[in-house]
This record gives structure tokens, C-alpha cells and sequence, in this order.
DNA sequence: CAGTGAGCGAGCTTCCGCTTGACTT
């Protein structure tokens, strides 16, 4: 006989509340949601009233199985699970499921855990939340209809096994609209002048005070003008202002800025952060991580404040409280912050170590007090210009949290080097080093980052901290966005130097679109998106998530009935399912570039079989057509007549090489060179177009010496065992099968029992399926 | 490893939000 049965979510939680509870209280969890809707037709019951038909999955029939056991030798049931929406919805499946009697159950709910507030839970018992559970159902049914009816679709109209929904396609659409936004973006040019002076430091000796033109002008002809003037202009100290200004720690983290940061301070993909995150959580070392609160418990507050004083004294304190302003937030735990506020590091990986300092940093700089700066700005008149230039320069007058924390941004802005300025007074002149005019161009908008893109579906209210890292894996795994680097083109600007008396003119090279790691649009995301956009505008506008979830929150409150709900959206969605299913063409994202010189056939570009493709002539004419592959980071959007048609000059025979020819060709991985009817894939910076034989021939040559690297060592007595260079490093190749090398041991000393000891002591690999 | 691009049709794909492992590379 139990004497009190908890449940909860997560089994981490399970056990420190256990540890809390001590003897008569048996802690268990559900490990999330223990029903779903049934897969097969829809798993509603449309006509019925919209009543959802809910099974067990196969997964989590044996921990339904474990509860209800212990349920029915419990003499009281505490259903713990979080206090929100689908945590509500949790506790009433396993009310259900268990089949629990209402005399022996209670619900009871916590925000953080922490003895006080479990001791103070259990006092304060309810019932289960009827309307709060009748909303998730509401939201469960209209995504898996919006899932289950556009999906479909899309199968018929665009491709099999493509995917839409609620949360995805919207986030495909920020990517396919800001790539357009970026195709339709003309750079404004301009000129940027900066000035060098220098001014006596008071000892006798010269320092350096750098300045900025507070115009920028349009014109080369307009800088040179300027220029000229300062030729023979005097530079004389205008205004000097001092401001005071404070700077204030941001929140502690909540999934989606823990996301953000550990991708901008530490490089750090969603997916990755979250794995390390849950370790950091699994070990105990810091709460939950999927959050959208910003709240600290009191108890952690008052280590916090401890640590901070011990660490820098008093006046580095200042207790804080922040609100969370994101849209739909539901606050069932605390931010993420150290389970121990006073551990600064912990052991354990090299991530989980930057990840825990980058979490404990960011929670003590937010119960700190505000950074003092004093900005300086000094403003230089030149005798014979009406412009100024404008000096201006940041001194730290008091730390404060910036002795920990600093919270990166995603612009990346010009480097200014904003340090004190020199000791000048109103009225100083200044003598003239430099000043130099440089070309520059408006930035284009910035593409998303995977944790710029949960940064904006989080402002838009979209998806959840549960779903942001898998949503964005979905979005690539369709293949609707791909993340990718692309080298950036070099450009040639021009710069105008007025040094001493000669006014010089130079071109400077500078990179220009350059980017790492940033999410672009696929052609099949952008096709599915427009076939979406034209036939279910209500569903890809960026506030239907928002104004359903009013309604979601009214079911909530009491004052909706939730079928009825659901009826009103289904209704009119429903039909112009059936509508484009009837009337929709096949959409292949199709379109006719021009003309091929040659043959005068039709030059057009769509998504073929295996991927997009471009195409000469017609499938009609008797000729057959001509079929070429798109090039990587080529689109149907953007591909031009010329680019489709160098696409047929593939494969193409450089010339001749050991009296055998060498062709150039694009296959399936990429561009290669063929030679004696072996591959060679060309680099990344080689062009198959334009490369020439003398380049082709060094690939080749380079890709052999690799191969006679590639042998380490063999053994005559073994000669299926090999010690080879691969692309990981050194490994050991026996029976088809490869084994790890420890680091201790030099791989060209070992010997062949040394070899065979590693062999043995594999795990071994016996999968069953 | 380095092509392909037709059509038929059976049987499958798919959503969002809660949770962890158990897998392979």
C-alpha cells in the first residue's frame, strides 16, 4: 500500500520532489502526454461534434501500465503535473486513463521547485480545470486538422511527404518573405568620411583623436568637394558634451534567449543547445529548460544576492524583478538559472561547462546593479565647410553587472573603438593627419539564424519552448529551408585620401555578402509556401496563431463552447480544402526563361522528378527535351537565361592528361572532374565553367597523394587488417568493420595484438530492429 | 557515387506539444 502517489511530468522533477517529500510520498512521472489523437482518419470524430478519439501510443503503454498499478494501491492520488494548458490536459488523460477515482485524486500545482512551494502545493488542492482542459483540446484538434488537410494536399498538388501546419509553414514563410525582401533590396551608395587628428597630450607629446562626418554623401563628386575644402581648412574644437548613461542587465533566460545567446556567444545550433541543456538538468545542475518565464524563486534571488556580495560587495547588488512580455507565454516554471546560484562552474563536458557559466552569468548579472557610463561627444568645426565632425567617446564610471555579463546582439555593427577621448577644450585647434571618404552600401536585411528565427516565431507567438528546436529541424529535414554558408563576392569600392597636401583617389576591395550558418529558402519551400499563400491566406497570416489563441484563452475562462469553435473555423477551411483539391493545378513552380539560341526551343526551369531542373524545349515536341540539373545555390527564381544555359556546357572535356581526356561535370555530389573513368569532386572555390586543365590536373594529383597517405600500416600475418587516415583521423579496418584508436597510442607503433586487443574490447554493435 | 526527368497504382507520408531515451554516424 502506497500512502500518497504523485505524478509529474518529468522524471528529473520526480526525483528532487521525492527528495523533498520524504517517507508516505511516492514520486513518479508521465513522462509528458500519455494519449494522443488516434492517427487513422483524422483521429476526430468531425460529424460527432469534433470528438476526439484519444489512444495510448505503443511507447507509452508501459508507463500508463506502471501508473495504474500504483494508482489502485494508492490511497491518494496528487496530480502534479504544470500549470498550464496542455499540463491541465495531462492530469485529465491520466484521470482518465488511470481510471482514477475523484475521491482519491487531487491536483495541485507549483512554478518552481523548491520545498516551500511543494509543502504549500499540497495544501492547496483543487479540481481539475474543466475549460482550461477543454481549450488544449480545442488547440490539439485544430492542428492535427489544419496538419492532416493541408498535408494531404500538398502531397497531390506539389510532392509526397511534404508537411504543413500551424506552426511550420509560417516559419517557412519568414524565410521564403525575407528572401525577397533581400532579392528586391537595392544597396544605396554612399560615402562615409572619417578624420584623424592629432592634438598635443598636455606632456609634450601627440595623441590621436578619430572623428566621424556627421554627413554622408551621395556623390563621389560631393565627397571630393568636401575634401578640397578641408585642404586648406582649419579644424577647430566646437561643443564638448557629457551625458551620463546607464546600461541594465537583461532578463535571466527563457528557452528561446538561452537559444539565442549560446548561438551567438558560443556558436551553438538550437538543437545542440537544448541537448546540453537537458544533461545540465538531468545532472541537477540547473532548472528546467524549456521555459518561457523570466521569474526567479525567492530562494534563488536570496543566493544569488549572497553570492554577489560576497563576490563584489554591496553596491554590485540590486534585486530585480522581471515580467514576461512575450505573447502567450504560460509561466509554468521558472527562468532557466543554476539549480545552485553560488556554483559558478561545474565539471562535466566542455559544452556543458560553457553553456552552465554562460546560464550563471547571465542569472547573477540580472540581480546586479546598472553599468554608469559617461558618454562624451566632442564636435570639431572645419573653417572652410558648413559639415562637422563629431567625436564621441564611452567611459565605464562603474561596472556594475558588465564585471560578468554582456548580452551579444545579432546586427553586426561596425567596430567602433569607443574608448576615452583626449583632454581638449572648446576652441583647440587641431592638426590634420587624414581624412579619408570610403564607398559603402546600405546593409541588405539580415537572413534568419535558426535562433533569430525562434527569436521572431516567439514574438509572433508561434510554436513553444517544447517545439521551437524540433520545428526548426522539421523545416530542414522537408526540405523547405537549408542553413548554409555563402562566400561573399569581393567588390571594389572607392576611397578618396587626403593626406598632407595631396588628395589621392584608390580602389579598395572590400567582401560583401558574406554568411554563415544562415537559413535560405528551398525551391520546394518556396513553392509550397505561394501554393499555401494563395489558397489559405487566413491560416499563413502571421496573427491567425494570435487570434486563435484568444479564443483558446475564452474556452478557458468558461465563456466559449470549444466544438462550436472549432466548427466555425472548420467549416470554411474545409471547403477550400475541397476546393483546390478539385481546381488547384499541379504546381511545379514552372516558368519560361526565354529562348535558346541555337534551336529557337523554349528554355524553361521547374522542379523535375529529382529536384529542379532546366529544360529545352517540350515534352510535345518530337525531339525529346534536353534535361539539366540546377547548380547548388542556384533557384528557380532567381535563375537567369544565361545561367540555365551555361547548365547544358556540362560535361564539357578540358583536354588531355596521361594521354587520357579530362571532363568536367556535375553530379550528384557536386562538380567533378573525370579522368580514366575515376571522379575527383572539385573544390568549393573551383568554378566547373571556368576552370581550367592546369587546375583539373592538380586536383588530381592532389587527391593521389591522399590516397598513399591513406595506408598507415599492415600487417603481414593479417592482411584484412588495415591502419588507415581517414576523415576523423586514424582507425583500425578489419572485417568491413572500423574501430576508434585511442589517443594514448600512436597509431604507425602499434602492433598487430595491440590492434586485435582494440578489436576486442569494441563495444559491439548488435542492433536489433 | 557522379545517369535520371514516363506512367500506373498500392501503400505510405502528415500536425503541435508534453516528455526521454535508444538508436547510428
Amino acid at each position: 500500500m502506497i500512502e500518497n502517489l504523485v505524478i509529474v511530468e518529468s522524471p528529473a522533477k520526480a526525483k528532487t520532489i521525492e527528495r523533498f517529500l520524504g517517507k508516505g510520498y511516492t514520486v513518479k512521472s508521465s513522462f509528458g502526454h500519455i494519449r494522443d489523437l488516434a492517427k487513422k482518419n483524422l483521429g476526430i470524430d468531425v460529424e460527432g461534434g469534433f470528438t476526439p478519439k484519444y489512444i495510448v501510443p505503443a511507447d507509452k503503454k508501459k508507463i500508463v501500465k506502471e501508473l495504474k498499478s500504483l494508482a489502485s494501491e494508492s490511497q491518494m492520488v496528487w496530480l502534479a503535473t504544470d500549470e498550464d494548458r496542455e499540463g491541465e490536459a495531462i492530469a485529465w488523460h491520466l484521470f482518465e486513463e488511470l481510471g482514477l477515482d475523484e475521491d482519491k485524486t487531487r491536483r495541485i500545482v507549483f512554478h518552481e521547485i523548491t520545498k516551500d512551494a511543494i509543502l504549500n502545493a499540497l495544501d492547496n488542492h483543487r479540481h481539475i480545470d474543466t475549460h482550461l482542459v477543454n481549450a488544449q483540446q480545442a488547440r490539439r484538434v485544430l492542428d492535427r486538422l489544419v496538419g492532416f488537410e493541408l498535408s494531404p494536399l500538398l502531397w497531390k498538388k506539389v510532392k509526397p511527404s511534404l508537411s504543413a501546419g500551424r506552426v511550420q509553414s509560417v516559419a517557412v514563410k519568414l524565410i521564403v518573405e525575407k528572401e525577397r525582401e533581400i532579392q528586391a533590396f537595392t544597396p544605396k551608395k554612399y560615402f562615409r568620411v572619417i578624420a584623424k587628428f592629432s592634438v598635443p597630450d598636455g606632456k609634450g607629446a601627440l595623441t590621436q583623436l578619430k572623428a566621424d562626418l556627421s554627413k554622408r554623401f551621395d556623390q563621389l563628386e560631393e565627397a571630393r568637394a568636401f575634401l578640397t575644402k578641408c585642404q586648406t581648412s582649419d579644424f577647430t574644437i566646437g561643443a564638448i558634451e557629457k551625458k551620463p548613461m546607464k546600461k541594465s542587465p537583461a532578463p535571466p533566460f527563457t528557452t528561446s534567449t538561452l537559444q539565442q545567446e549560446a548561438s551567438r556567444k558560443l556558436g551553438f545550433s538550437v538543437n545542440q543547445t537544448m541537448s546540453v541543456a537537458q544533461r545540465l538538468y538531468e545532472s541537477g545542475k540547473i532548472t528546467y529548460m524549456r521555459t518561457d518565464s523570466v521569474n526567479l524563486s525567492k530562494l534563488a534571488i536570496g543566493t544569488a544576492a549572497g553570492k554577489i556580495k560576497g563576490d563584489f560587495g554591496e553596491k554590485y547588488l540590486k534585486i530585480r524583478n522581471f515580467t514576461t512580455k512575450s505573447k502567450g507565454a504560460q509561466e509554468a516554471h521558472e527562468a532557466i538559472r543554476p539549480t545552485y546560484m553560488d556554483q559558478s562552474s561545474v565539471e562535466g563536458s566542455r559544452q556543458e561547462q560553457r553553456l552552465y557559466e554562460l546560464i550563471w552569468k547571465r542569472t547573477i548579472a540580472s540581480q546586479m546593479s546598472e553599468a554608469q557610463l559617461e558618454k562624451t561627444t566632442i564636435s570639431i568645426m572645419v573653417s572652410h565647410a558648413a559639415e562637422r565632425f563629431v567625436a564621441t567617446g564611452e567611459v565605464l564610471k562603474f561596472d556594475g553587472f558588465l564585471k560578468v555579463y554582456m548580452e551579444s546582439s545579432d546586427e553586426e555593427q561596425e567596430e567602433e573603438a569607443k574608448g576615452l577621448l583626449p583632454q581638449v577644450e572648446k576652441g583647440n585647434k587641431l592638426t590634420r593627419e587624414l581624412i579619408e571618404a570610403t564607398e559603402k552600401t546600405s546593409l541588405q536585411p539580415a537572413r534568419y539564424t535558426e535562433a533569430s528565427l525562434v527569436k521572431k516565431m516567439e514574438e509572433l507567438g508561434i510554436g513553444r519552448p517544447s517545439t521551437y528546436a524540433p520545428t526548426i529541424s522539421t523545416i530542414q529535414n522537408r526540405e523547405y529551408v537549408i542553413k548554409e554558408d555563402r562566400k561573399g563576392i569581393d567588390r571594389e569600392m572607392v576611397q578618396l585620401l587626403l593626406k598632407g597636401d595631396s588628395l589621392s583617389e584608390q580602389l579598395i576591395k572590400e567582401k560583401y555578402g558574406y554568411e554563415k550558418g544562415k537559413l535560405f529558402p528551398t525551391d520546394i519551400g518556396t513553392i509550397v509556401n505561394d501554393f499555401l499563400e494563395q489558397n489559405f491566406q487566413n491560416i499563413m497570416s502571421f496573427n491567425f496563431t494570435a487570434s486563435v489563441e484568444e479564443e483558446f484563452d475564452e474556452i478557458a475562462k468558461g465563456g466559449k463552447d470549444w466544438p462550436k469553435m472549432i466548427e466555425r473555423f472548420y467549416t470554411p477551411f474545409h471547403t477550400k480544402v475541397n476546393t483546390a483539391t478539385q481546381t488547384a493545378e499541379k504546381s511545379k513552380g514552372e516558368k519560361v526563361l526565354g529562348e535558346d539560341p541555337k534551336t529557337g526551343k523554349p528554355i524553361s526551369v521547374r522542379i523535375g522528378r529529382f529536384g529542379p531542373i532546366a529544360q529545352i524545349g517540350e515534352a510535345s515536341d518530337e525531339e525529346k527535351p534536353r534535361f539539366a540539373s540546377l547548380l547548388k545555390g542556384q533557384s528557380l527564381e532567381t535563375i537567369t537565361l544565361e545561367e540555365a544555359l551555361d547548365l547544358f556546357r556540362l560535361p564539357r572535356t578540358l583536354g588531355q592528361f596521361e594521354e587520357e581526356e579530362l571532363i568536367i561535370g556535375v553530379g550528384k555530389y557536386g562538380p567533378y572532374v573525370r579522368h580514366k573513368s575515376k571522379f575527383y569532386s572539385l573544390a568549393k572555390d573551383d568554378d566547373p565553367f571556368t576552370i581550367e586543365l592546369e587546375r583539373a590536373i592538380e586536383i588530381i594529383i592532389e587527391k593521389r597523394a591522399q590516397e598513399e597517405n591513406r595506408n598507415i600500416k599492415q600487417f603481414d600475418e593479417e592482411p584484412g587488417l588495415l591502419i588507415l587516415n581517414g576523415r576523423y583521423g586514424p582507425y583500425i579496418s578489419f572485417n568491413k568493420k572500423n574501430y576508434r584508436i585511442p589517443k594514448s597510442k600512436k597509431p604507425e607503433d602499434l602492433t598487430l595484438e595491440e590492434c586485435r586487443e582494440i578489436i576486442e574490447k569494441a563495444p559491439s554493435r548488435t542492433k536489433k530492429k
